[in-house]
DNA sequence: ACGAGCCCCAGGATCTGCCTAGGAGTGTGA
DNA sequence: TCACACTCCTAGGCAGATCCTGGGGCTCGT
């Protein structure tokens, strides 16, 4: 089987036309050399050396197999670098989950402080949602990743929470905001809420279902739309009121809805920030960086409410 | 120490996306095609799998790897292809040696014959001179050769003569020519000798020095040239004899020197043509083939004299 | 002719590659 | 919910590869 190590060796030999020379260069003794020679000859079915008393001579075939054995050495060297420099997060790949109102608030901030510390590397933010970034998690596909999460208790994940988020009511209706919104009034609201789709595992919609348990009613939105910034904009118009997490309304509100205000809900609920990835597992470098880059960015972020 | 065996397990085990179908694909068990993996981790340093349950995920490090490692491996095989084309004589370069009135007499109809058989071969049809050649042998750059020479008889070298080639005088003068010269009419004659770098080596000088010794005298050529066109045109031009290889009269008097006549000497004079190798080593097919092609040129030609 | 240089061969220590067998974790289906 | 199927890991052992040292033979230059 041809290998590396005897392409190495052949090279070696031929450029000194000796094999102790080769093997001096090399670090290795003569008849370590010399059986490697003999491997390939035997491998590839020919004669690349004649032995002359002094010295060896390569053959023709040896002459043709030369700039292949360079070409392929060049391209196993080029295949470590590569590796070697990506690791090093010099080039090469960096994928990390993000999710919802974290990549909201800090989504760009966190790609300019990864391309100001490695300017070579290619950022991948991922995550259509929570819970679809959750299923990457566990089938491996992802890393780690910040994402929201109603609260802190998993099977095979590790969860580390690193801010908390408060629900609040936004209304264009004055009045609707005038006091914090209790259960009671929370359940006989007309709503607009986001993430049509994934409605059922929504972590603001599990909060808001926990808080509605003691009245004995189920949380019914009126309006449902797949981003967030459609429910605002809606709210602004006074088609409905709804529930955010309280950094999508200095983000969106004066912009989509500078009409509309808010207001705490009683008692207070909050979503979990929260940076998850595999029990169990040893993080790489790369995981590691963005894990401690979003945390000072949304710590930064939330600790001013 | 990075090899191909390790690309071959990582790329298997990248398009299954797991370890134990890598390993059946590679007609492994499972544990073996693992270690490689492993290994080649610790050699890149960076981890190239998630190891989640079912399966495994590549890293976006396995990412850059994977296009380097299918470069490598496709590099390793066309080394292997091409080396393994050029043994069977498929493509590449055949070498031989082939000296002064062997070439003159069967060069070109060589060269026809190998390239009919073997389309795709370059040819080396090399040599300036007989000594030269035997030194080219010496050295082992040369693997076999066809030579003039004095006689079989030589020390680490394997002569094997395959025909005679006699010595005849010519000249225009028809009286020079109308009986057979003997050594002292050759001590008296006015020569044109061709190859003067060699003169001291070249086979033919050697022939005539044997001879001239029964006179006590040494053979002196007057005038002394380096191809034999040009000796035998100035013999066509009445200026000087020479003595030649009786082939050279058909291949050249005719052309060169057509008032030219020729006689054989008195004792018959003979070079001998042989093939030369260095003698215990074992012939590659290459050469084998050359030899073999040369000697039934040689011998279809000769032995109509 | 003799010494230096170079290659090959032989024997032995170590390492690598591969296998089988058994254990732990995960995901699917009854 | 439990069990089975699937996958990976570890452990231990065997065979072959790799590399070394020491010794012999050949060639070449002095």
């Amino acid at each position: 089987m041809l290998s590396l190590h005897q392409l190495r060796c052949f090279l070696s030999t031929y450029e000194h036309g000796s094999l102790t020379g080769a093997a001096d260069a090399l670090g290795y003794a003569q008849p370590s050399v010399s059986e490697q020679i003999r491997s390939l000859e035997r491998s590839v079915g020919a004669q690349l050396f004649r032995r002359v008393g002094r010295g060896v001579v390569p053959t023709t075939v040896a002459d043709e197999l030369r700039p292949h054995a360079e070409r392929t050495l060049a391209a196993a060297d080029d295949a470590l670098r590569a590796v070697r420099s990506a690791a090093r997060l010099e080039t090469g790949t960096i994928r990390f989950g993000m999710f919802g109102t974290a990549r909201l608030y800090a989504g760009a901030d966190l790609v300019a402080d990864v391309l100001e510390r490695h300017p070579g590397v290619r950022v991948e933010l991922v995550g259509q949602n929570s819970s679809e970034v959750f299923d990457e998690l566990r089938r491996g596909r992802l890393e780690a990743a910040m994402i929201a999460v109603p609260s802190v208790s998993t099977d095979a994940m590790a969860v580390t929470p690193v801010a908390r988020d408060e629900l609040v009511y936004i209304s264009a209706d004055p009045e609707h905001v005038a006091s914090p919104v209790t259960a009671q009034r929370l359940s006989r609201a007309s709503l607009v809420m986001a993430e049509a789709t994934w409605a059922a595992e929504d972590s603001t919609r599990i909060v808001l279902r926990r808080m509605l348990q003691e009245t004995g009613r189920n949380p019914v939105s009126r309006i449902e739309v797949e981003d967030v910034e459609t429910a605002v904009e809606l709210v602004g118009r006074g088609l409905a009121d709804s529930i955010v997490p309280r950094g999508v309304v200095d983000q969106l509100l004066p912009r989509l809805a500078p009409a509309a205000g808010w207001v705490s809900l009683r008692p207070r609920q909050y979503d979990t920030l929260a940076i998850v990835h595999r029990a169990g597992a040893t993080l790489s470098p790369a995981a590691r960086l963005m894990i401690e880059l979003a945390t000072a960015r949304i710590v930064a972020l939330t600790e001013k409410y």
